[in-house]
RNA sequence: GGGAGUUUAGCUCAGCUGGGAGAGCAUCUGCCUUACAAGCAGAGGGUCAUAGGUUCGAGCCCUAUAACUCCCACCA
């Protein structure tokens, strides 16, 4: 082994050893349970970064615990298109080139779509490889594959034939930069500093004019009414007179609408169907007429007048200026208000009528509805069930269909000869009321999510399930592992395509990590340059430094604060157990493997192995309750506090002694606990532990095979009296450190026991060892030479240091330990003489109060005494 | 306007069904001790956001308040 922990020398060659032994490939076994996982899909927009590099650890952490459980394991990896963002590269792409999509045509683009998919797809895998999860990538899916396309084509032909898709008229929101319509929430709200302004609009009569406020004054080309409240006393006279729209100079009506907040602005709202929900809604209500004056680009059209072509936004100051001129602005403000951006490109939106495809949501969530209330669907941390819940009760229908050309084309077709219009799964059917052999497609998409919903039954070969053993075996998934931020995106959709087409929840749970930030808490984006490459990260500390940095001591659901730090800080624990295992082998090369049943243990055995044990019930108390951040601390505080700061120090004292029988047993022992605790951390850091478990003296295949430990009731001992042994080490450390006694010079240590004679006597050496002594025995009496003094419960100790002794010092110790115990018993004394504590409290807590009262009384009583 | 989260050492964060406040980093002191100087030993550092309440007992449970963050919602 190296000197040092060098992960860059092993982890692509362990990782590589794994892919051709075929370790993370599940195959049904009848014989075993079961256990299987989907991987959210990564976007093959470009690289992987720390969210990836967090969801996969936490993914691989729970699917290794698993496998080493005895589980039959699937991980099932795979990729997303992702439409809108891959098509508005593909689309940059190609502007660079001086081309188009228009020029080069649909074929085309779909052709440089597959080599992008290819090219990044393949990097990103590749790129998660490094993070050395183990999914089983022979069974790797990509939503565009053609048996994806099938279950794509399957369900919206199920959907639609049952009349859950219609195609339908409505304000949606859309896009003018990636020129393609986006659902509800892909839309996202941004807060912008704009202008409220004043316009007035005059009655037809000449009778005056009432004035509206509007943000959004490029839209009034479209304006087909102005709305007041019906309760509004100001306006209630002039409700069905009509008002000039100015520029325009056309006639439209007051109407009154209960939409009409009374108190904001004027009271009254220009009201434009085509270019707002609302308006819309209120335009059905009304039956006004509709209005267009932005076309797809985000430009104004010729409903606009003179500003016909302009950006809707830029036309904002010209228009301001014609209303100034003809006198009819009455002013602007400044205001705060929020807008709707698309969360692919962050352009501002255009809401616009227009004729979409729609999946009817009401009935099909309800089930999934049901399942998170009657707790067949568990989220973990819960509180996330409130946002599932939230999304699912107030669902609106979902706009499915996108103005790309990228993604799953739209199954229905239309016939040119006689109009027949249906859902297809063939590619190119025969019309079956005419015979038309050339049926005409939609010519729009599916939202990406429409696939991405699919995902725990597509990628096991749905809709194919007969004779399907993938499917039959592993359908349906255990666990899902996801970032909150997509509940309402992807979860929510998974589990109502999950009951709808398979009868069952695609998964039993889902836990939710939360979203890696910047050490100062931002979202990490290109814009602040903040972001971290978990590849970068890798190649500088290694991946399991970057894993268990990125879960220890974390709790699940919570957002992470992370720097490249935190990854150092791993590493530097990593290299602790790299060097502890370097121990352990040097001196178990010729070892003699029996079992530890065989040894007569000791106090220090029974104390590490009566550690181990509880570390290993709480490793999996914790795994199964998904506390990853808890177990891997834990089995850190073990390694450094426990096994090595004591045990192999100790362990040097028979490793390196002359009693043979001591050394084997000690030995033992040492492989034993180095090798449960391997096990235990391998999910955590899969590199370093197969690298140390392949140089451990009688290893088996591979570490990640192996059964994950058990506890062993027969190696928990109680009553631990290495633990007062420690604490006498640590007391004349402390001493020591107190009278500047640097750690290279021996001093001769004297005991007087009080009790535990037996102990003290048979741990003489240990005491030497650990506390830098170079004579330690027992006395019967205080040393006649001046010395420092320790008094313990259990012991008093006597440090012989002739003139350096300084007796203000000591008095001032002996005194304060006094007054600690003082107070202890006047705390004992209070909590016991407490009925309600007496009565309430647990019968062991007062028990033990009161022994502790017993012995500190006692332990005061001989410390006044002398 | 609804809902959620956070608030614990200088910094980053743990803290189990309520039973004497923890880690890492940083700081100070001493040590190159034959696994590890990416190390070892010792030390300092906290009104657990604030105010009430429940309880024998509260960092933890309840109520209110404050600050920061996020999600949802049609206020022009």
């Amino acid at each position: 082994m190296e000197k040092t922990y060098q992960p860059q020398k092993f982890e692509s060659k362990i990782y590589q050893t794994w892919l051709e032994k075929k370790y993370f490939a599940a195959r049904p076994d009848k014989n075993k349970k079961k256990f299987s996982v989907c991987m959210p899909p990564p976007n093959v927009t470009g690289k992987a970064h720390v969210g990836h590099a967090l969801n996969n650890t936490i993914q691989d952490i729970v699917v290794r615990y698993k496998r080493m459980n005895g589980f039959e394991t699937l991980w099932t990896p795979g990729t997303d298109h992702a439409a809108i963002a891959t098509e508005a590269k593909v689309v940059n792409a190609l502007e660079a080139e001086g081309l188009s999509k228009a020029a080069i045509g649909r074929e085309k683009f779909i052709e440089r779509g597959w080599q992008w998919y290819k090219l990044y797809g393949d990097t990103i895998c590749d790129q998660l490889k490094m993070i050395g999860i183990s999914c089983d990538w022979d069974k790797k899916a990509f939503t565009m594959d053609e048996n994806l396309n099938k279950a794509v084509k399957h369900s919206f032909v199920e959907y639609y034939k049952k009349g859950y898709i219609y195609k339908g008229k409505r304000v949606i929101n859309y896009c003018p930069h990636c020129k393609s319509s986006i659902s509800d929430i892909e839309n996202e709200y941004k807060e912008q500093t704009t202008k409220l302004w004043h316009i007035r609009y005059p009655y037809e009569d000449g009778s005056g004019a009432i004035v509206v406020a509007t943000t959004r004054p490029e839209t009034m080309f479209g304006d087909t009414a102005v709305a007041v409240n019906p309760n509004d006393k100001r306006y209630k006279s002039i409700i069905g007179k009509n008002v000039i729209l100015p520029i325009v100079n056309k006639p439209i009506p007051v109407i009154a609408d209960d939409y009409c907040e009374m108190d904001f602005g004027t009271g009254a709202v220009k009201i434009t169907p085509a270019h707002d929900p609302n308006d819309y809604d209120m335009g059905l209500r009304h039956n006004l007429p509709i209005v267009t004056v932005i076309d797809d680009e985000g430009k104004l059209n010729e409903n606009a007048c003179q500003f016909v072509g302009m950006d809707r936004i830029e036309a904002r100051k010209p228009i301001e200026e014609e209303l100034k001129k003809l006198g009819v602005l009455v002013k602007t403000e400044t205001y705060k208000n929020k807008v709707g951006c698309c969360c692919r490109c962050g352009t501002m939106t255009e809401p616009r009528v227009s004729e979409q495809w729609w999946v009817k949501m009401k009935e099909l969530a309800e089930p999934a509805i049901e399942a998170v209330r009657t707790g067949k669907l568990k989220f973990i941390p819960k509180r996330y069930e409130k946002m599932y819940l939230n999304w699912l009760c107030n669902i609106q229908d979902w706009c499915i269909s996108r103005q790309l050309w990228l993604g799953h084309r739209i199954p229905v077709f239309t016939c040119p000869e006689c109009g027949h219009v249906d859902a297809y799964e063939e590619e190119n059917p025969v019309c079956p009321k005419c015979g038309c052999n050339h049926m005409e497609q939609e010519a729009d998409v599916l939202d990406t999510w429409f696939s991405s919903a699919l995902w725990p039954f597509s990628t096991l070969g749905w809709p194919n399930t007969e004779n399907n053993d993938l499917y039959d075996y592993f359908y349906p998934t255990d666990v899902l592992i996801t970032a909150y931020d997509i509940i309402t995106f992807w979860v929510v959709r998974m589990v109502f395509s999950g009951l709808f087409f398979t009868k069952q929840l695609p998964f039993k749970e889902v836990v939710i990590n939360g979203i890696v930030r910047d050490i100062q808490g931002r979202k990490m984006s290109k814009n602040l340059g903040n972001g971290i490459d978990p590849i970068d990260v890798i190649n500088e500390h290694g991946a399991d430094s970057l894993r268990l940095s990125l879960v220890n001591g974390t709790q699940m659901g919570q957002d992470i604060g992370y720097c490249v730090e935190k990854a150092k800080d791993s590493k530097i624990f990593i290299n602790k157990l790299y060097n502890a295992s370097k121990f352990v082998i040097l001196n178990t090369e010729n070892i003699n493997i029996k079992p530890l049943s065989s040894f007569k243990l000791d106090e220090k055995d029974k104390w590490v192995l009566s550690k181990l044990q509880a570390l290993v019930k709480s490793t999996a108390k914790n795994i199964d309750k998904y506390a990853l951040g808890v177990a891997s601390a834990n089995l850190i505080d073990f390694t450094v506090g426990v096994f090595c700061d004591w045990y192999i120090e100790v362990s040097k004292i028979d490793l390196y002694g002359d009693n043979a029988e001591n050394k084997e047993k000690t030995q033992n022992i040492l492989l034993y606990v180095l090798n449960t605790l391997l096990k235990l951390f391998h999910p955590y850091i899969p590199f370093v532990t197969e690298e140390i478990y392949q140089n451990l003296p009688g290893h088996g295949e591979t570490i990640m095979l192996e059964a994950y430990p058990q506890v062993d009731d027969k190696l928990t001992f109680k009553d631990l009296k290495f633990e007062n042994i420690i604490n006498v080490v640590k007391a004349i450390r402390a001493t020591r450190s107190e009278y500047n006694i640097p750690d290279n010079k021996k001093i001769s240590i004297n005991i007087l026991a009080n009790e535990e004679e037996k102990l003290f006597a048979s741990s003489l050496e240990v005491i030497a060892k650990l506390a830098g002594g170079n004579q330690v025995q027992l006395v019967k009496a205080e040393p006649a030479e001046k010395s420092a003094k320790i008094v313990t419960s259990l012991c008093n100790i006597y440090l012989p240091m002739g003139d350096l002794v300084d007796e203000a010092q000591e008095t001032e110790r002996i005194e304060k330990k006094i007054e600690e115990l003082k107070f202890e018993i006047a705390r004992s004394e209070k909590m016991l003489s407490n009925a309600g504590f007496v009565a309430k409290a647990p019968a062991a807590l007062v028990e033990a109060e009161k022994e502790k009262l017993a012995k500190n009384k006692e332990f005061l009583a001989q410390l006044l005494g002398k």
